[in-house]
RNA sequence: GGACUGGUAGUUCAAUGGUUAGAGCAUCGCCCUGUCACGGCGAAAGUUGCGGGUUCGAGUCCCGUCCGGUCCGCCA
């Protein structure tokens, strides 16, 4: 006899007379004293039975015994509900069941943490009990929907002649600039594995291999500090392809995203509008820009340079930028201009101020800074900034890193306090022209902005040797709504380019051989042309279930210290184990 | 490594430096035949994270420490 006939969740009016079997968990339990209700639940939803001590003594007698996730299994008729006892927040609210025979498959203690959706529970005992907290409503259908999207993602790929491969987990430091995850080997003692913070080489070799269209949903280590968008470990789409340029990769990416909308019942336009990533900086201050909101950055450094205005003169002559906020400030009191101004000068934002012109009625002007501009420079920059009544213009003048950080978080700060984003908008751009270096502001040596494989521009080649900052690199990001989904390139395939950019990189040749020794072989026996990307998936379930944190969309999620609180990992292990890797453990004294 | 923030009953929260640290939910008991976040009455439930200090008196103030969260640094 199996433990069911149907589901609970599916059933309904149409089912009325219909004999079965269900089980599943006590979801609630309402006594009446004449009558107790109870809702049965499963992986699919939840239905109400009912106990009558004169219908069934010996049913009612097992329900007055029943409490919260008694885990049961019961026998009865559908039946519809009597008129006027529907609930229409049910979505099984039409129908219930009078159970013929019920039988308690096993008790459940009380429950240490509350399961539902309204009662707050603190996070850190939701992930300890985590199990239990997964029985939510709302865990079941972030985990549900992250499946979804995940069978979204591979039924494209699988359509499009793409094959999954894995890859190993027990392998070589890629070098992706984050700390890796070791692992000792026991046969080679005093050596390590890494875990993989990307597929990223293999995948490269299984191009060279033939297989030319190839993704997995590869788990990816790095050992830094977590965010609420940044887990230890975590989940990337990664895709690689052969014989293909940019826009190939653009458009099947396009497609995977096309198809994610259509399964979860949204529509997206395609194709995503571009944007090189010196104009995401120039007008947005960052290189994933929201553009949910309008609100551009303002170019003023022209204006400033030959104005009376010796603060920012000075800052122009150095090189320095002044860039603005145009922002509509109607009835602000002085303190919200001045909790402005702290924001923007905390360590955060690094800015040293923040100056402002405020246009009130009657072509009246409220600044700090006003007297030191003469009229014409006062009307260009009204003009410039196209103000209108009402409107403040906020001004940042330095270094252009930190004017376009601070003013680029400003604008996502005033859009949030303005309520000028609309949440339900789905932005998509792609950020292209990527540099492919960018110089270390403290050692002044070049770092890679993407990875070392990735391709120079074709056009830029003859800059490598004389100014390498400004080689455009084949990168590009896929960006949503702000947030940096994914982002991939064209690889370099040619040995001599591969080893020009490592050598730039100012790695010595004797470690190139040794890191990368297996990649430059590997371009020299005939390796095509080949590019990919990645996408978060974490991020991207994350963004779609409208989440504000990884750990609603991740079964087991790790915390802040990057501490499992269900298992208590990470844990010390017994001595014999670290002998039979001869290793010692050997802590920082507490000074 | 740093900044901010939180830690009080099983749980979520409350409590000007001043009686015996309170309330909702959960639990337990009694009552209740159409509830659906059922309702009513009652009970039990506390090392205020931990360790120091200030004070006549500390959940509250100070110092240290541990743990969680958000962020900076860090992170293709």
């Amino acid at each position: 006899m199996s433990f069911r006939s149907h589901f609970c969740g599916t059933l309904s009016q149409s089912d009325d007379g219909l004999k079965v079997s269900l089980a599943g968990w006590v979801d609630v339990r309402r006594d009446l004293g004449g009558v107790i209700f109870i809702e049965l639940r499963d992986h699919t939803g939840k239905l109400q039975l009912v106990a009558d001590p004169q219908i069934n003594p010996q049913v009612y007698k097992v329900f007055e015994t029943l409490k919260a996730e008694y885990c049961i299994k019961i026998q009865g008729i559908i039946k519809n509900r009597p008129a006027g006892t529907e609930n229409p927040d049910l979505r099984t609210g039409a129908v219930e069941i009078y159970p013929e025979s019920v039988e308690i498959l096993n008790k459940s203690k009380t429950l240490p943490l509350p399961l539902k959706d309204f009662e707050d529970t603190d996070e850190l005992f939701r992930l300890k009990y985590r199990f239990l907290d997964l029985r939510r409503d709302s865990m079941q259908k972030n985990i549900r929907f992250r499946h979804k999207i995940t069978q979204a993602i591979r039924d494209y790929l699988v359509a499009k002649d793409f094959l999954e491969i894995e890859t190993p987990i027990l392998t070589k430091s890629t070098p992706e600039g984050a700390r890796d995850y070791l692992v000792p080997s026991r046969m080679q003692k005093g050596k390590f594995f890494a875990l993989p913070q990307s597929p990223q080489l293999f995948k490269q070799l299984l191009m060279i291999s033939g297989f030319e269209k190839y993704f997995q949903v590869a788990r990816c280590f790095r050992d830094e500090d977590l965010r609420a968008d940044r887990q230890p470990e975590f989940t990337q789409i990664d895709i690689e392809m052969s014989f293909i340029n940019i826009e190939d990769i653009i458009s099947n990416t396009e497609g995977i995203f096309e198809n994610i909308f259509k399964v979860i019942g949204k529509n997206v336009k395609l194709p995503f509008q571009r944007m090189d990533y010196d104009t995401a900086m120039n007008l947005y201050g960052k290189d994933a820009p929201d553009l949910r909101f309008d609100m551009k950055l303002i170019d003023f450094t022209d204006i400033m340079e030959t104005s009376g205005f010796e603060s920012f003169s000075k800052i122009v002559s150095k090189n320095g930028i002044v860039k603005g906020l145009c922002v509509p400030t109607k009835d602000w009191s002085r303190k919200e201009y001045d909790d402005l101004k702290n924001l923007v000068t905390t360590k955060e934002y690094g800015a040293k101020g923040l100056a402002w012109i405020t246009y009130k009625e009657n072509n009246e002007i409220a600044s700090p800074i006003a007297k030191f501009f003469s009229e014409e420079e006062l009307s260009k920059i009204k003009t410039r900034a196209n103000a209108k009544e009402g409107d403040s213009i906020f001004f940042v003048a330095d270094k252009k890193e930190i004017v376009h950080n601070a003013l680029g978080r400003l604008r996502l700060h005033l859009g949030e306090k303005l309520n000028l984003i609309d949440k339900n908008k789905d932005e998509f751009v792609w950020i292209v022209n990527w540099p492919l270096f960018e110089k270390d502001h403290i050692s002044g040596k070049l770092n890679v902005m993407h990875h070392p494989f990735t391709s120079p521009d074709m056009k830029d080649l003859h800059l490598l040797d004389t100014e390498p900052v400004k080689v455009r690199a084949l990168a590009y990001d896929i960006v949503y709504n702000g947030v940096e989904l994914g982002g991939g390139s064209i690889r370099t395939y040619r040995e001599d380019i591969q080893k020009k950019v490592l050598q730039l990189l100012n790695i010595e040749d004797e470690e190139i051989e040794n890191r990368f020794g297996f990649l430059l072989q590997a371009l020299s026996l005939g390796a095509p042309p080949h590019g990919g990307i990645a996408l978060g998936l974490d991020r991207l379930v994350m963004m779609l279930a409208k989440e504000t944190s990884l750990r609603q969309v991740i079964a087991f999620p790790k915390v802040q210290s990057s501490s499992c609180p269900l298992t208590e990992a990470p844990s010390e292990v017994d001595s014999e184990q670290l002998e039979e890797l001869a290793l010692k453990i050997s802590l920082p004294n507490p000074s």
